[in-house]
DNA sequence: ATTATTGTATTAAGTGATTAGTACAGTAAT
DNA sequence: ATTACTGTACTAATCACTTAATACAATAAT
């Protein structure tokens, strides 16, 4: 049985779920302009091509979308953004929970270790 | 400030923290001889290059040691394993609670979430 | 009108990871 | 002794990602 080896994470992907972070946390909010893809990429620290990459590829998930020459907007529609937001709360609950059990722990260790390192 | 990007995950590093997961997990135990790096990358669907990277950059750590020309093996340190496991554990724990902090909740808040998904 | 800014497109180069193929020397099994 | 298996070394080719540099057309600002 092959091993599962997809986790790669290109730059141009973490840009993505940086900008869909931002935007979950009302950092950008419903149609809000964006900075330009310049600016954005160096405010990032990366190649414009890069950025343009980024954006054009989270366009296609409705979050965002460009007016070709006045700037890219946040989407007005924040049902999505709600949407986004419990789905990545989701992906993120179900992976640390399932990483838990495969280390053999149980649902309550797994509540009790959650609940020692909050109290930090 | 220049946003965070350095989460990638080449094929060799999955492949060593597969490996680390089976030895915590005790799928292999201590002394245990590993399969050869051939059969190994057959089994992970890699070349044996990249098994050989992945085996001699976890080699680096003490957890495994190969003889030569007889095969590789687990360290007979238990208490190196433990200790890996601890750690594992911890990262992730702190992971996640750091992940959920960011989208705004609360202690109770990510404890009620994990209490959510646990019972299922 | 002129200028700056916008998203977008294109070509080229460089880098790291991966694959492919081959080879060598030492050990184990027979 | 012979054979199979072991880790290891090496070169070459390929691929995806990233950077670099430049260019174009449409809008906004002046």
């Amino acid at each position: 049985m092959p091993w599962d080896l997809n986790s790669g994470n290109p730059v141009f992907v973490q840009i993505i779920e940086h900008l869909q972070d931002d935007i979950v946390l009302g950092i950008y909010k419903p149609g809000d302009k964006l900075p330009s893809v310049r600016d954005l990429a160096t405010d990032a620290g990366v190649n414009p091509n890069t950025m343009q990459r980024a954006l054009s590829t989270l366009e296609s998930t409705g979050l965002v979308h460009s007016e070709r020459t006045s700037g890219r907007f946040i989407t007005e529609d924040n049902e999505m953004i709600i949407e986004l937001k419990k789905s990545l709360v989701k992906v993120q609950v179900e992976q640390f929970i399932n990483g838990m059990e495969k280390y053999g722990f149980t649902g309550n260790e797994i509540l009790e270790l959650v609940k020692q390192y909050v109290k930090k």
